[in-house]
RNA sequence: GGGCCCGUAGCUCAGCUGGAAGAGCAGUGGACUUUUAAUCCAUUGGUCGAGAGUUCGAAUCUCUCCGGGCCUACCA
């Protein structure tokens, strides 16, 4: 460390000095708790209105300082634990042999451990009357103030543990993240699908469009991407016999940062054999219904000042009647690239040479159809250049059998009867490959690899990926991924 | 990438029409044995993000850079 030590700085480690002196190590190796804040607590709310003090009870609790109100002989501390927040009383007549006077060795952000009886306050408050405390773990810097928290955004990113010792809504939106995947998983857990694992670092990036990380294999002496999608691999293990598989798992997109972007994001997918993307669009509702009626208690949310209901059954659309109710470009009456492009130029929208029948009709769906989309919905049955891992629909081949589920006006998930017949499938994988040649820079690739795969067979399957930290932003009413990621990406602060 | 905005004490923020760096909380000393944003008295603490420029004089004006936020465009 350079330069004078900080002048706090010096105190604490002047405390921490004065506690070894008094016999009390600042970090001991144990510590002993027989109740949480919540259930000490309850042990005292369970107490008669009349009466103050549990008898014959003692109760040892620990915790982090969080607010501490000196009164002469008298000392309130209010203790933070994982379950919430407790009040300590320390008094001069009640503690042991100069523990009082020790008391002043107490900074905020200390952990203590407190012996003593559970108690009710004049004001009714559950207390610990404390006999004996104990340094548990020393702090050498002071928490964030106490009133108004710690409201600077780069520093509640970066500092992490900040945020979470200040800010209860951030405990909150991280507690609702867990216990949502949690959910899910016991929901598909439940269902019989199994939860698989599988590489991080491709050969090549495949299965959505999107540019990649690079890094090097040093052993293979080999170049990687990190992977952009799930998506090939757990249809290798459809075709490998495993009927119901998920994976719930980082992917990593080398594109820009926006509210609803992170480059780095947690994807959920799962396929299922024998299963088409209408009773994928059951599961799906049922399963983010299910989800946040078990974790948040209820089905309504509100995001960006819009209620939502994610109760089943969500609306289902078609891509081409949202777009004729949305005032978009009428998709029956503009069927090739030309004209399409011709009226999207003509309404303004952006519509590069580049980009193909696929691209602009997604373009004019973001423009006309998304920002619409408040309460769920299904908007189904996608234009086949869009899609080039799906099915095409029976009795109209321009037609896939995908949806999209869309809520708060983005979308964030994706689903379809995925494409099994390995010819048109590499059909479709070479009309990528044109794009490409022509100039498009985002086309979805796949590999040989996964072609000799599926020429194995697969079964008929639906498939579902959905951005996980879309729908923690949609649980806790966050309108920033960056708020629903516990370390989003900063720039390196260089001396 | 484009536009707008922010960076002042450990934390939350004033000060910005240029003229001696402030408040609250935290800290330190003192009073107080049922407080809870405790209260009361006193008090320490600053490279005003960095650098350059204009000026007798810059936290304040100009430029460059660094970091961040919001909006916007593109990929989930």
């Amino acid at each position: 460390m350079e330069g004078p030590l900080d002048e706090l700085l010096a105190q604490r480690l002047a405390k921490l000095e004065a506690l070894r002196e008094a016999g009390m190590d600042p970090y001991p190796p144990r510590s002993t708790r027989s109740h949480t804040s919540a259930e000490l607590v309850a042990l005292v709310e369970a107490l008669a209105p009349e009466q103050h003090e549990v008898h014959g009870v003692e109760v040892d609790v620990a915790g982090r300082v969080v607010a501490r109100r000196d009164m002469g002989k008298a000392t309130f501390i209010d203790l933070q634990d994982g379950a919430g927040r407790l009040q300590v009383l320390l008094r001069q007549n009640a503690l042991e042999d100069g523990l009082y006077d020790a008391l002043r060795l107490i900074d905020l952000g200390d952990f203590i451990g407190v012996h003593g009886v559970p108690m009710r306050t004049r004001t009714g408050q559950p207390t610990v009357g404390a006999s004996r405390w104990t340094m548990l773990a020393k702090a050498l810097h002071a928490p964030p103030e106490k009133y108004h928290g710690l409201a600077d955004v780069e520093i509640r990113q970066r500092k992490r543990y900040l945020d979470l010792m200040a800010n209860e809504e951030t405990r909150r939106t991280f507690t609702i993240r867990s216990r949502t995947i949690a959910a899910i998983r016991r929901f598909l857990d439940a269902r019989g699908f199994l939860e698989v694992e599988t590489p991080i670092l491709h050969e090549s990036e495949s299965g959505a469009a999107a540019r990649p990380f690079l890094t090097h294999f040093n052993a293979l002496d080999e170049d990687r991407v990190l992977r952009i999608s799930l998506e090939l691999h757990l249809k290798r293990l459809v075709i490998g016999g495993f009927e119901r598989v998920y994976e719930i798992g980082r992917n990593f997109r080398n594109e820009g940062m926006s509210f609803k972007h992170n480059p780095e994001f947690t994807m959920i997918e799962t396929y299922e054999a024998y299963a088409d993307y209408l009773d994928v669009a059951r599961m799906v509702e049922e399963m983010v219904s299910s989800a946040a009626l078990e974790v948040l208690g209820t089905t309504r949310v509100t995001f960006r000042d819009r209620e939502i209901d994610f109760a089943p059954p969500w609306r289902r659309v078609t891509f081409y009647e949202a777009m004729r109710e949305y005032g978009g470009p009428d998709l029956e009456e503009f069927r090739d690239t030309l004209s399409l492009r011709r009226e999207l130029l003509h309404r303004g929208i952006e519509a590069p040479l580049t980009a193909g029948y696929g691209k602009l009709a997604d373009e004019a769906m973001s423009h006309y159809i998304e920002p619409n989309l408040i309460q769920p919905t299904f908007l189904m049955d996608y234009p086949v250049e869009l899609s080039p891992l799906a099915k095409r629909k029976p009795g109209n081949p321009r037609l896939v059998e995908r949806f999209e589920c869309f809520i708060g006006g983005f979308e964030f998930g994706n689903a379809y009867t995925e494409l099994n017949d390995p010819v048109e499938q590499r059909a479709r994988f070479d009309d990528q490959l044109a794009l490409q040649a022509a100039g498009d820079a985002e086309v979805e690739l796949l590999d040989d690899d996964f072609l000799f795969a599926l020429e194995h067979g697969m079964p008929p399957t639906g498939g579902f990926g959905m951005g996980i930290d879309r729908l923690i932003m949609l649980f806790t009413g966050q309108s920033s991924i960056r708020e629903v990621i516990l370390f989003p990406p900063h720039k390196t602060i260089h001396e």
